[in-house]
DNA sequence: GTTGAGCGTT
């Protein structure tokens, strides 16, 4: 039973920060990790990234802020698919 | 010094 979830965060700004993305879900819930993922070789934000969060906070975190608008962008927000596999 | 649909490293 796991106790976090993976949310999918895109159309993120180019200059989003992970500290960025805990500020914009933690009203909702608890934060555990965030992430944005970048290109490898560039060093630069790919526009989406990953928040984990408790289980208990994922859906109410998911309806919060999927379509919610930061610095302009309706923010697209989901449970994340799994990464290797599920 | 750019871009805009997307599901990520060890």
């Amino acid at each position: 039973m796991e106790l976090t979830r993976t949310l999918y965060v895109g159309n993120l700004p180019w200059a989003t920060k992970p500290e960025n993305l805990t500020d914009l879900f933690s009203p909702y819930g608890e934060v555990l990790s965030s992430r944005i993922i970048t290109d490898r070789e560039t060093g630069r934000s790919r526009g989406f990234g990953f928040v984990e969060v408790r289980d208990e906070d994922a859906e109410r975190m998911v309806e919060a802020m999927n379509g919610a608008e930061y610095e302009g962008r309706m923010l697209t927000v989901n449970e994340a698919k799994p990464r290797q596999d599920q």
